[in-house]
DNA sequence: ACATTCACG
DNA sequence: ACGTACGTGAATGTG
């Protein structure tokens, strides 16, 4: 049976795109006379994808008036407390308006009514007549709207892809039907409105009764059915549950009249649209209006991109076809399609384009059949790609057995050297700032795991193409910038070959003991609990102690204990300051001994069980390649390099790290003050150098001359001053720095480091000598030549420059110890593979490698690695390790 | 979304 | 003359 195509309507919610479009887009976006656009630019852009996506027949638009609404009398704190809207995005109202007077969009409104009673009207109207609907609007008040025909188009604020609203996309999120949102919403409430709510009620508890009882009539009619807790807030909260859901209940039935032919796109004044875009100065968007204009721009803009028609490869003669023309390709774009998995990214399809011809494979990551006729082309170092995140890539090809070489540029990477401060989240990203382009389709997220969803290849392989064919267009300009700026051999020597490590790496994973973890959360729980009712009782009655903005008033004035350091909110409770009290009442210690069992309980001992994959027992962190803008590299999801050591309660957790099998060992090898051996290098100061050339304790050794004592007669207060001081150094000391981390006062603290400079002549004149040149230069860079450029040492506010003179001193030498284990990684991967040992990496933690070692290669490895890392980049003084070997990560003994 | 706190190097 | 050192990521509470 045939059905009929139906005509689809497209409703906008002008203000809450403006607002949107408004924060999305750089403020500079501006008219040569100075008047602001970003948010109409951005409102422009947004509509033509949106376009492009849904290919809509109608559109209108509906706005609010400015004035009360039946709401306000409802409720007299109704969106109160809102921010104050910017003047920059105020002045661009009336412009957007004439926008989308020009396009020949009806607008909607009414006196007294807000957008959202426009949108749900005009909804139910065009529904009728026989509509699809799409509501596009940030607000999810709009999800009460949705009907088998009536969704909601609205994005990842993360990430700004377009997320379609639909019952089944609104139960994932919220557990409920869109009948039950104004339900929802009367028990959450609404913080951006100012509406209510039940406070104590949450989504989880909210979405938990509803699925329960339907509607808050239900609730309150079963009320002795519900847990205790909810129930005495929702019989506290009665009056407010009730308005609260009245106030988000969307009105429906407006006398407005929804238009079928006033709506039908496009109706665009021509002329009215040209003049609005040469007087606004979109110069750009000209070229992608999907209607005519009535004149050609007088001076040619940027070409217009040539359309991309990628073939969509569906049979395996097709792709046999494909895998042999590649070969005969000298430079492709590849950019994937990936989705989330527990064990890291999982391949869903590939664009390529090449020589002017693209085509998209699409790719079950069960059966990636349709791909293997390209391995061979994939894994030639002979054929060149480039891509955007080839160690994703790499992960992705990796879990359907296929290699990836010939890796010519990483487009991340190389945007990460240009400017670490800048690195681009996208392609998107990278494709709007370099070439001042919108890629169009919009990317599409993959259907999530286990899901019945599925992408057709006409939805996909026009996004993966466009992104292919971005790349290829990107790749000149950022190889003339790394060459400019003498950076393409750490891309190539350092940087891309650290990527199919860490690839490696990250896939591996890291064997995890579950059953200690959830014992050591039972134990955690349970102490917890007796602390929160000690506290609690010291208190005399209950708080949150989790709550800084309840904890600070409970301990400073309920207690009366001396008030220190204040926040921007209130009293400072950090650790620091409640270190200080301790001897003032026994309730500071518990709250300490409280908030450090909970830390060590939701963030590693319960957080790190949720992450382990049960197949194998094993977690994949991802490490970051791109973030950090030292050169460092970031874990994250979960974050591996900063699991506790410092305490022995939180080495506890590192019981648990383990090795995968009983004939395998953990083998952890760290540099022994890398920072500092940097610094002794760099400033090739005498004294320094000489500490280390003989072998001493540098702390000591610093100490021993700071206070003219002979080194045998330092104490251990003195060493600990030196250590502190050393490392203070190392961060652009400052006098006050010092003060407050040691008992000196602030002129102590001056004079030590005067002492300091004066031992060590040579580390003063190198950091002055570094400063000098950040200056001059406006950046500073490693003993590699990594670079980080310092538009704060121009500020004219002293504090501000003098921290960013701090970052000046830190960055080549923090950046340099990075350097150093990044080279360590890439040679000691190599030797594993060379003398075919089955040992691996499988974390760096900055100047910490732990490895999984059979043990029978134990003194192989030990070897490779040491040599590895110390030779990685000779200094000119000893670079030394300390290796240790156990069952776990915390149980190990020096080797 | 932003602030506070705290885990690591 | 900044209640602060440099670099990260995550959990939690709150607007």
């Amino acid at each position: 049976m045939a059905t009929e195509q139906r005509p689809r309507l497209i409703v906008l919610d002008v203000a809450s795109l403006l607002h949107r479009a408004y924060h999305a887009v750089p403020k500079h976006f501006a008219t040569a006379a100075g008047e602001p656009t970003n948010a109409v630019f951005g409102f422009t852009t947004i509509l033509l994808r949106i376009v492009d996506l849904l290919a809509p027949t109608h559109a209108a638009a509906a706005f609010d008036l400015p004035g009360k609404t039946f709401r306000d009398d409802m409720f007299e704190e109704y969106k109160a407390g809102r921010t104050e809207t910017d003047e920059a995005l105020l002045v661009q109202f009336p412009r957007v308006r004439e926008l989308i007077d020009a396009f020949g969009i009806p607008a909607y409104d009414l006196e007294g009514y807000e957008a959202d009673d426009v949108l749900g009207t005009l909804a139910v109207q065009a529904e009728r007549a026989g509509f699809d609907v799409f509501l596009v609007t940030g607000d999810r008040d709009a999800y009460q709207l949705v009907t088998p025909h009536v969704r909601v188009l609205s994005s990842n604020p993360r990430t700004g892809e377009p997320v379609i609203y639909d019952a089944a996309a609104i139960r994932e999120r919220w557990g409920v039907a869109p009948d039950q949102v104004v339900d929802f919403k009367g028990l959450v409430g609404d913080s951006s409105d100012n509406i209510p709510g039940v406070t104590g009620i949450g989504e989880k508890t909210a979405s938990k009764l509803l699925q329960q009882f339907r509607d808050i009539d239900q609730i309150y009619a079963h009320l002795d059915d519900v847990a205790p807790a909810a129930r005495r807030r929702l019989e506290d909260q009665r009056d407010r549950a009730e308005l609260s859901r009245e106030l988000a209940r969307i009105v429906t039935d407006l006398p407005v009249e929804f238009d079928p032919d006033r709506t039908r796109l496009w109706q665009a004044d021509a002329e009215a649209t040209t003049a609005l875009m040469l007087e606004l100065q979109f110069r750009t968007l000209m070229d992608r209006l999907p209607f005519g204009l009535a004149e050609p721009a007088a001076d040619d803009g940027a070409p217009a991109t040539a359309e991309i028609t990628p073939r969509i490869i569906d049979t395996s003669a097709a792709a046999d076809e494909l895998g042999e023309r590649l070969l005969t390709v000298e430079r492709a774009g590849v950019f994937p399609l990936l989705r989330d998995t527990r064990t890291g990214p999982e391949l869903c399809g590939l664009g390529v384009t090449g020589d002017g011809a693209s085509a998209y494979v699409p790719c079950d990551p069960n059966d990636a059949s349709l791909l293997d006729p390209l391995r061979e082309w994939l894994a030639s170092a002979d054929h060149d790609k480039v891509v955007f995140d080839s160690k994703l890539l790499r992960r992705g090809l990796a879990g359907c057995a296929l290699d990836l070489g010939g890796v010519q540029l990483d487009l991340l990477l190389a945007a990460y050297l240009v400017d670490a401060d800048a690195t681009p989240q996208t392609i998107d990203d990278l494709a709007f700032r370099r070439l001042g382009e919108t890629l169009a389709p919009p990317m599409v997220d993959a259907p999530p795991p286990n899901s019945f969803a599925t992408l057709s290849p006409g939805e996909i392989a026009q996004p993966l193409a466009v992104r292919a064919d971005a790349c290829l267009r990107l790749a000149p300009g950022l190889e003339q910038d790394l060459d400019t700026n003498d950076l393409t051999h750490i891309l190539q020597d350092v940087e891309m070959p650290l990527a199919a490590v860490l690839a490696d790496i990250e896939s591996r994973g890291v064997a995890i003991d579950v059953d200690a973890l959830r014992e050591l959360s039972q134990a955690m729980q349970g102490e917890i609990e007796t602390l929160a009712a000690a506290i609690h009782a010291d208190a005399g009655g209950p708080f949150n102690i989790n709550s800084p903005k309840q904890l600070g008033p409970v301990l400073f004035e309920k207690l009366g204990l001396p008030a220190g350091r204040r926040t921007k909110s209130g009293y400072s409770t950090a650790s620091g300051v409640l270190e200080d009290l301790i001897d003032a009442h026994p309730v500071v210690q518990r709250v300490l001994d409280y908030r450090a069992v909970s830390k060590l309980k939701s963030t590693y001992a319960d957080a790190l069980a949720n992450l382990v994959v049960h197949e194998t027992g094993r977690i994949h962190t991802s490490f970051n390649q791109a973030v950090a803008a030292t050169g460092r590299l970031s874990s994250a999801n979960p974050n591996l390099q900063n699991i506790p050591i410092r305490t022995a309660r939180g080495r506890e957790i590192r019981r648990a790290f383990v090795s995968g099998a009983d004939d395998l060992a953990l083998l952890a090898i760290d540099y022994s003050q890398i920072e500092l051996r940097v610094l002794a290098h760099a400033s090739e100061d005498e004294a320094m150098c000489a500490a280390f050339q003989e072998g001493q304790d540098i702390h000591a050794a610093t100490a021993a001359r700071l206070y003219g004592v002979g080194i045998a007669d330092v104490t251990s207060d003195m060493r600990r001053l030196a250590k502190t001081t050393n490392f203070g150094i190392v961060y652009g000391i400052s006098a006050p720095g010092l003060a407050q981390r040691t008992e000196m006062t602030f002129e102590e603290a001056q004079a030590f480091i005067d002492t300091y400079f004066a031992t060590y002549p040579g580390v003063k004149a190198y950091m002055d000598r570094t400063v000098a040149e950040a200056h001059e230069r406006g950046y500073v860079q490693t003993m590699l030549g990594r670079r980080r450029y310092l538009p704060g040492l121009k500020a004219r506010v002293f504090h501000q420059r003098a921290a960013t003179e701090r970052v000046a001193i830190n960055m080549p030498i923090q950046g340099a110890a990075a350097d150093i284990i990044k080279i360590a990684m890439i040679q000691l991967d190599q030797e594993l593979r060379r003398h075919a040992l089955a040992a691996r990496m499988l974390l760096q933690v900055h100047d910490e490698l732990v490895l999984e070692v059979p043990r029978d290669e134990l003194d192989d490895v030990v070897r490779l690695a040491t040599e590895s890392m110390t030779q990685a980049y000779p200094l000119r003084v000893p670079v030394v390790v300390d290796a240790r070997v156990g069952a776990n990560w915390r149980d190990m003994e020096e080797l």
